[in-house]
RNA sequence: GGCCCGGUGGCGGAAUGGUAGACGCAGCGGAUUCAAAAUCCGCCGCUGGUAACAGUGUGCGAGUUCAAGUCUCGCCCGGGCCACCA
């Protein structure tokens, strides 16, 4: 007999549910805990078999810390907003509230049959207009704010408007988008409109004339981090720069705060370094380059000042200002064309044609701030407009682009460090000595730099200067299913609504696509304007604003007077542990620590950092089977051992209808109709005639037949044993591929451990006896085992520890009591609802939640002593096993009392003796 | 092109620098059974050998070490991220 786990797991989920076990209070008399999983966007196809891995890890994880004493807040939301929903919306008219809504019902259906410990009080999903009233209030706290670079933190625009009116613009120090110069007088003579355009410049939330990534097929704007390829990561449409007027976040700012915080915190190194590089810090210099004979120019931005003797030619970016600057008369219809070509290639075109070379002389020439030579100024478009001062200087000896642009233009190329062979490539290192270089002559580059910077400054050219690759947000989307902006606009000035007034409620629309003259859906909306008629914004935000703030509102999730209390704030601090995937590298996980630190430069978040600790669980592949149809033949299937004596199509097959590779042909003629009438070339296995089908790893796909849903799973072997297979997998952080034959081993390790509790007869078991040594050997090791496991992330290893357990205990036909009831505490972060059950039959009246993580004693684990003699390298080594805290003097005795035997291995003296700490002697003789 | 991560049986994977392959799946053999399911026991990297055993073995090549899957260097392969960022 097997235990019932179908009647087990549904009483126990009936009962914590109805019970609220799970509920969490600020209860400040016991430390905090925070685990968060990253809460999915619920989508229509359900869950399958590998979202809920990181939810089942941060389960364990949640539940281990509550018997550890921690009071663990674990909540589950929704990110409700976003783009499939609404496509769905245009194809069928059906309201995307309604599809999310019949969604997360899907998604928490399936969650609630894993047995999780969330605290479902505090849930909520972000179009809740009780939600985003908090994110439109940051909003409007960006807006109200600028970045103060002497503080370093946000504060309030008031302070920019006080410095104007007193000095003018004379000294500002808040980030902006470019140096405006205006007097005090000057500012009191602009018009309203002129001053909040001025504003404008340097408030955290802004409006500008932005370029942007636009999607006609999806008829919006996208994101950096929403664009691949020149394609858009939804739906792979082709996206297009355009500059259009777009509401932007001022991320740039925080750009070294993010870049800093990345040392504070516990992530992995391969998300720290894929964030480095999307902030993209390079340090150099700007460089002013006057035009020749006159006494303006252009700065370039550079990070080899040492290279500067090297410079042959300059380039512009063809967006550049300074292109209709300076070209010549001569020049001028040769670079209109050039500009027309530029504006026909689109981004993906450009992004291809890397190799190509392109671009057009001005005619004009800049004077080189040093040697005084005449240096022509080139237009190409492998300079970019957007990063840097959309200039460059050309130093062709030792860039590589610029090498093949002087190559392709037949331009000189100027030696200025040594080291490398420049007849073939360009020598980029930066190693080696200057020559050709006046006073940089014979210094090594990184000295060079530093000389240059300084003779630079010392000269006035141009100051030391540090660039990000990191640009602002754009946070307008041209969407209906979003949160609206609390922005209204009056004579064309956007002001914002007072706080009472929100939330704005999304208004509903007659059809979720643009209007006939190209404006956003909520263009559509009736009577889409305040009380006096000033009409709101259109746009939407993007889908990362309700994902930005998320993991403090669920401290205080029902409070509708703030975004969270200072009292819930100040308990539950910071998220202790994050899980969720590395797809959110670039997206989710930049955006919500600078939302973040804005809200503690507010005194909102008491923590710089909002994720103490990142857990990146892997994906869980599927595993597809195939069959081989005969391409002169459609009704004919060859099993995989004899395809290669046919010619054959490769098809995949649903791995519903295959077991151990092995195809069910019956289901197979039925699976499809074309496939009714298939005949088989079968492979002979132990006499029988069976078709077995080829198998890949590939995604999980509902085009690769080779989805599992965890429902099924659930029916047929129950959730605990769902739960311990996936994490029994592999390593949580590792891609590995499902395989559903595999969960037979965890399915019988579960009736394994409840034989141990009940007779043959399902009759309830248990002995008060004194466990014997062995006995206590295995608890005691199981307990230290799976709790070094769980603080490592290794659950992988912590279930294999369980199945050893099982079996040796087992084998000694243990049934006592005292081995077993803790066994069942440790057991039940893995298995809650087999642990709760038997944790009841034990006798216990309060929930198994309770109850403290049994200790191991090591005094049951350490072994006497244990020695082996080993031969190699010619020479018989001897190995002692010592306890892990004997001393030198300790292994010495140990070592003597050895001595008769080494002397019978070998007969000879002892020649060296190597102490290895913790573990073992080794004595070569 | 740059950076990051990985490469161990038929498969998923174990292994604080110390007997490589824990644990599970698949496979093979056996017990129990009228038979099956369930359960239990044994074998299971490769080569040779009936066996004891010997040799060999963690992508390849070197190095450090008494000792290397593990550390260092150089290559090869796979995956990820960024990609004309000056």
């Amino acid at each position: 007999m097997s235990y019932n786990f179908q009647d087990i797991e549904t009483k126990w989920q009936k009962h914590w549910a109805k019970n609220k076990t799970f509920k969490t209070t600020n209860d400040t008399s016991k430390p905090k805990y925070y685990v968060l999983d990253m809460f999915p966007y619920p989508s229509g196809a359900g869950l399958h078999v590998g979202h809920p891995l990181g939810y089942i890890a941060s389960d364990i994880y949640t539940r281990y810390k509550r018997s550890q004493g921690f009071n663990v807040l674990h909540p589950m939301g929704y990110d409700a907003f976003g783009l499939p929903a609404e496509q769905y919306a245009i194809q069928t008219g059906t309201h995307p509230a309604i599809t999310t809504d019949q969604n997360i019902k899907t998604y928490r259906s399936q969650l609630d049959k894993l047995g999780f410990s969330y605290d479902w009080d505090r849930e909520f999903k972000t179009c809740d207009s009780s939600y985003y009233k908090w994110t439109q209030w940051v909003f409007i706290k960006m807006f109200e704010s600028c970045y103060d670079l002497k503080a370093d933190k946000a504060v309030s625009i008031d302070n920019v408007v006080k410095h104007i009116e007193a000095q003018g613009s004379k000294g500002l120090h808040f980030a902006c988008n470019e140096e405006l110069v205006f007097s005090k007088e000057e500012w009191n003579s602009f018009s309203e409109e002129k001053r909040e355009e001025t504003l404008q410049n340097y408030r955290l939330a802004y409006l500008a004339d932005t370029p942007v990534n636009w999607c006609p097929a999806l008829g919006t704007v996208l994101a950096n981090d929403e664009v691949k390829d020149g394609l858009s990561v939804r739906g792979a449409h082709p996206v297009e720069q355009r500059i259009m007027k777009q509401w932007n976040l001022r991320l740039s700012c925080y750009a070294q705060r993010l870049l800093d915080g990345l040392d504070k915190i516990d992530w992995s190194e391969s998300i720290k370094e894929i964030q480095r590089n999307w902030i993209g810090r390079s340090e150099g210099a700007e460089v002013l380059f006057k035009l020749k004979g006159q006494d303006t120019g252009f700065e370039i931005f550079t990070t080899r000042p040492d290279t500067i003797f090297g410079v042959s030619f300059m380039v512009l970016a063809p967006e550049s200002e300074w292109v209709q600057k300076v070209t010549t008369k001569e020049q001028t219809s040769a670079v209109e064309n050039y500009l027309e070509d530029c504006k026909k290639k689109s981004q993906r075109e450009r992004m291809t044609d890397v190799k190509k070379v392109s671009g057009v002389f001005t005619g004009a020439y800049c004077t080189h701030p040093f040697s005084g030579k005449d240096i022509p100024i080139w237009i190409g478009d492998y300079v970019l407009g957007g990063y840097g001062t959309g200039a460059i200087m050309a130093v062709p000896a030792h860039d590589t682009r610029d090498y093949a642009f002087a190559k392709h233009f037949n331009l000189p190329i100027t030696e200025v460090v040594s080291g490398g062979d420049i007849s073939k490539e360009s020598y980029d290192a930066k190693e080696g000595k200057l020559v050709n270089s006046d006073f940089l002559n014979g210094l090594e580059v990184k000295e060079a730099i530093k000389k240059a910077i300084a003779q630079i400054e010392e000269k006035k050219l141009g100051v030391k200067k540090i660039n990000y690759r990191l640009r602002d947000a754009i946070f307008s989307r041209q969407r209906y299913w979003g949160e609206p902006f609390p922005v209204y606009y009056k004579n064309g000035i956007p002001k914002m609504l007072k706080e009472s007034e929100l939330p704005l409620e999304l208004p509903e629309v007659d059809a979720y696509l643009p209007t006939e003259t190209g404006e956003p859906p909520l263009g559509r909306a009736r009577n889409w304007h305040n009380k006096d008629g000033d009409a709101y914004e259109l746009s939407t935000m993007p889908g990362f604003a309700g994902s930005s703030a998320y993991f403090l509102r669920y401290m205080d999730s029902q409070n509708n007077k703030e975004l969270v209390s200072k009292e819930a704030v100040s308990y539950w601090q910071d998220v202790d542990l994050y899980l969720g995937g590395s797809e959110h590298a670039t997206g989710h996980l930049i955006y919500s620590r600078f939302w973040n630190k804005f809200l503690f430069d507010l005194g909102i978040a008491v923590k710089d950092e909002p994720f103490k600790k990142l857990i990146n669980q892997g994906m869980i592949q599927g595993r597809s089977n195939f069959v081989y149809r005969l391409k002169n033949d459609v009704n004919k299937f060859v099993s995989v051992g004899l395809k290669d004596k046919y010619d054959t199509q490769e098809l995949h097959v649903d791995v519903n209808i295959v077991e151990n590779d092995i195809l069910d042909t019956q289901a197979f003629k039925k699976w499809r109709a074309e496939f009714a009438k298939a005949e088989f070339i079968f492979e002979q296995a132990d006499g029988k005639d069976v078709y077995r089908c080829g198998w890949a790893v590939e995604k999980m796909s509902k085009s690769m037949f080779n989805v599992v849903n965890p429902d099924l799973v659930v029916e047929k072997y129950g959730a605990d044993t769902l739960r311990l297979y996936e994490m029994f997998l592999g390593p949580l952080e590792q891609s590995k591929p499902w395989n559903t034959q595999g969960i037979e081993g965890v399915s019988r390790f579960l009736n394994k451990f409840w034989r141990l509790f009940h007779n043959d007869n399902e009759q309830w078991e248990l002995s008060n006896a004194e466990p014997s040594k062995d006995e206590l050997k295995v608890l005691h090791g199981t307990i230290k085992k799976v709790h070094e496991d769980i603080e490592n992330f290794s659950f992988n290893t912590s279930v294999a520890a369980f199945m050893i357990a099982a079996n040796e205990l087992g084998k000694l036909k243990c049934n006592k009591k005292a081995i077993l009831e803790p066994l069942v505490v440790v057991l039940a972060p893995f298995a809650p609802h087999f642990a709760e059950e038997l944790w009841n039959q034990l006798g216990h009246s309060e929930s198994i939640t309770t109850a403290p993580w049994p200790v191991h004693e090591e005094k049951y684990l350490v072994e006497s002593s244990y020695n082996y003699p080993i031969s190699f390298n010619g020479k018989t080594r001897f190995f002692i096993e010592i306890s892990l805290d004997a001393d030198a003097k300790a292994v010495e005795e140990l070592v003597k009392s050895h001595e008769e035997t080494i002397k019978y291995l070998d007969g000879k003296p002892i020649k060296k003796l190597i102490f290895v700490p913790k573990r073992i002697v080794n004595i070569v003789i």
